[in-house]
DNA sequence: GTAGTGTTACTCGGATAAATATTGTCCGAGTGACATCGG
DNA sequence: CCGATGTCACTCGGACAATATTTATCCGAGTAACACTAC
């Protein structure tokens, strides 16, 4: 029952790429000094958000990360499912039938009552990671959290991002 | 996201014992052969339970675990945090003052956001398994599970539980 | 026959190794920007 | 002065160790039953 570090971080960088403009790019080294992590470890991370889809890399100088949809598409399930996995957390092993009181290959159609209420405990979880997006997360940052904090994270967006050569809004 | 192997045998376990007369006892050793288990290993999750209140523990021959209390007042929730531990599964590192961006510490008196949503999110998990009481386990194993898989466990039962000497119903 | 006593076998409990998953790091493939060279 | 081209620096991506956690095992402490002996 313990969730992987790599969690925090990826929904963390994935509302700080919420900030970026339209098409912008931001560099997984900027995301990973905004958060003191390890640059190499970060892109593990984000690669998985990348293979998910909710994440869309750019190769090359002036290239990096983006936001594959708008942040009202994403939940915090998504990233949490790209990171940790799609399988749920328990995953029945049948033992009841691994012992001497295995009777016949009919008497286990039924599934164990065991799995069947973790996993509806699980569906929960996940219902409830659901009904949050990112852009519910960004949204609430922007009015509850500190200005100053908000203001110095908008900064360091603004400081970092990459616009691409196929955006419009090329500016300086 | 992962749940460790023990919460199954935990459980299972723990409604075995649900089964035994009175105060009668059950050894470690007929319980991870009922499944197949390490008898070595079992002792391990055992004892976790037994730390927990949740078992007690029987020393010396005709000895073995008994529930503490009745299986209408133990929850699936209680078996989980017993064996897998109290603490959430979503530790916020509060990495989001760990980089340049960081300003003061009384910007960051209120919660990260996205921690209050992931411990909703595990408060509701939680809420779920807690409705779940170990009774109901055993009451759905009996009336929606294979007779012949029922009687086998129960004669399982029946051959290795070993009565107190406490006991009121000592017989043959 | 009965009570006391020593031995014994059985139990759980914690300390100790192996296996596995997670965390962290490094180097290589690919790509677009930039400088240079030619027209 | 403008365009084409070659070099280069910067990016991500996957392969390679180190560490932590989980899994599995073994041996020791404790206890009650059992057998034996004495009365």
């Amino acid at each position: 029952m313990k969730l992987g570090d790599g969690v925090e971080a990826a929904i963390h960088c994935a509302a700080t790429l919420a900030s970026v403009d339209g098409n912008s790019t931001m560099p997984g080294a900027a995301l990973a000094e905004c958060f003191g992590l390890s640059p190499s470890y970060l892109l593990k991370h984000l690669n998985q958000l990348t293979a998910a889809h909710i994440l869309e890399s750019v190769p090359g100088p002036a290239g990096g990360y983006r936001l594959a949809r708008a942040a009202e598409r994403i939940t915090l399930l998504d990233i949490v499912l790209a990171v940790e996995g799609r399988e749920p957390a328990f995953r029945c092993g049948e033992i009841r039938q691994r012992g001497p009181v295995k009777i016949d290959a009919s008497a286990y159609v039924k599934p164990c009552g065991i799995n069947a209420a973790m996993l509806k405990a699980e569906r929960a979880y996940r219902t409830a990671l659901a009904d949050v997006k990112l852009s519910d997360i960004v949204a609430e940052y922007a009015a509850e959290g500190d200005p100053r904090s908000y203001a110095a994270s908008c900064a360091f967006v603004e400081r970092h991002q990459r616009p691409q050569k196929s955006a419009s809004s090329k500016q300086t």
